[in-house]
DNA sequence: GTCTATAGAAAGATAGAC
DNA sequence: GTCTATCTTTCTATAGAC
């Protein structure tokens, strides 16, 4: 039995710990709504103890959520599939164990006043960059925003809204239309060539 | 001076003072995040009456927020031009004053636990079948909620996460790119003859 | 109709013993 | 390296005076 799955006195084991079971509590409830007492519970230590090993609450979250926010994954396929690849992936049955999603967690506690600065900046610093000069082009940083918010605002309906339309739906026509939307924002600019409008009238609406 | 700006001695009145400041620090924090001293003081009236108006926070969340929330004000347009409409309101110059949105605060207060529930239904009971009956035709729901999840992603990342590519970016073609997408919803499937993918091999990618 | 006063719980953080 | 004990603040909610 020389498992190394709780060796008492290991200050790097303990701080794994503490990080892995402030993931999934951050993941779940969001910042503001879930405690250190519960989080020290959980990971079968005290609580003083996530305080000197992390700081503070904030601290915590920054190294639990925030430096752990990247878009890698989603940048490894090929631009021509990304929005057919990503939107098979969006509409997968829930994987709602314990594996840690960053994305999820980012979306609980953007609301909150204390950290949401934080995911901001991660956003603005890292995440928006990242992706805009993967896809290139014109206008790539305004795409790039518009690709997340695509899967950040489907997956706060889906996920945490847990809405029946999305989860349990049609998932065919569901990856149809967001494949098509995704792709267009990795393509660019409709230019005006577009068979969109039939150039209807449109009168002066309001 | 017989204005009823405040009246000492009015309920009502009083009553709706508490409202809309608790729509605004909604609004602005997010459920958890927002005390209900705060409001108190904001609204110049003791603790105690919100809670002898209004029984509980909870409840207070679900006069001010919850019922507060409806799409009808999108659905009062032409169906054609749905797309560019929408996509032009979205991208409006903030009007981050004292009205309220309801819609922002459903996304600061969603992760919430205590109120998160309140709003999932909200959204599966009204919001979503009152777009997916104006916008008809197959898989109506689903779309529905690909709509409401383009514009709460959208709002989440421009106003919540204060996005520069999203606030002070490319207006123009933020709103051409949105068009497509949200007009894409509303008038449905692809079908199969789309131009959108020139038939490449696309090997079983992993 | 509005207030004071307070109960009662839970939060984050810290000092210091073991 | 980990824990006990405690400080301090803040929260929602309620009972009851004015």
């Amino acid at each position: 039995m020389t498992q190394p799955s709780k060796p008492t006195r290991n200050a790097a084991s303990t701080r794994e710990r503490i990080l892995s079971v402030a993931q999934h509590h951050f993941k779940v409830n969001g910042y503001d709504a879930c405690g250190l007492r519960d989080i020290a519970a959980d990971a079968g230590v005290n609580v003083a103890l996530i305080n000197r090993y992390f700081g503070s609450k904030v601290e915590l979250f920054q190294k639990a959520v925030v430096d752990a926010l990247q878009v890698d994954d989603l940048l490894s396929g090929n631009k021509d599939t990304f929005g057919q690849d990503i939107a098979s992936r969006m509409t997968w049955n829930d994987f709602d164990d314990d594996d840690f999603d960053p994305l999820l967690a980012f979306v609980k506690s953007l609301g909150s006043p204390a950290v949401g600065p934080l995911l901001s900046a991660r956003l603005t610093d890292h995440l928006v960059p990242a992706m805009a000069r993967w896809i290139g082009g014109k206008a790539a940083k305004e795409r790039a925003a518009l690709i997340l918010s695509t899967l950040l605002g489907f997956d706060m309906l889906r996920r945490m809204a847990k809405l029946d339309s999305l989860q349990n739906g049609n998932r065919k026509a569901i990856v149809a239309l967001a494949a098509r939307t995704l792709q267009g924002y990795v393509d660019g600019m409709p230019e005006q060539g577009d068979r969109s409008r039939p150039a209807k009238s449109r009168p002066a609406k309001r």
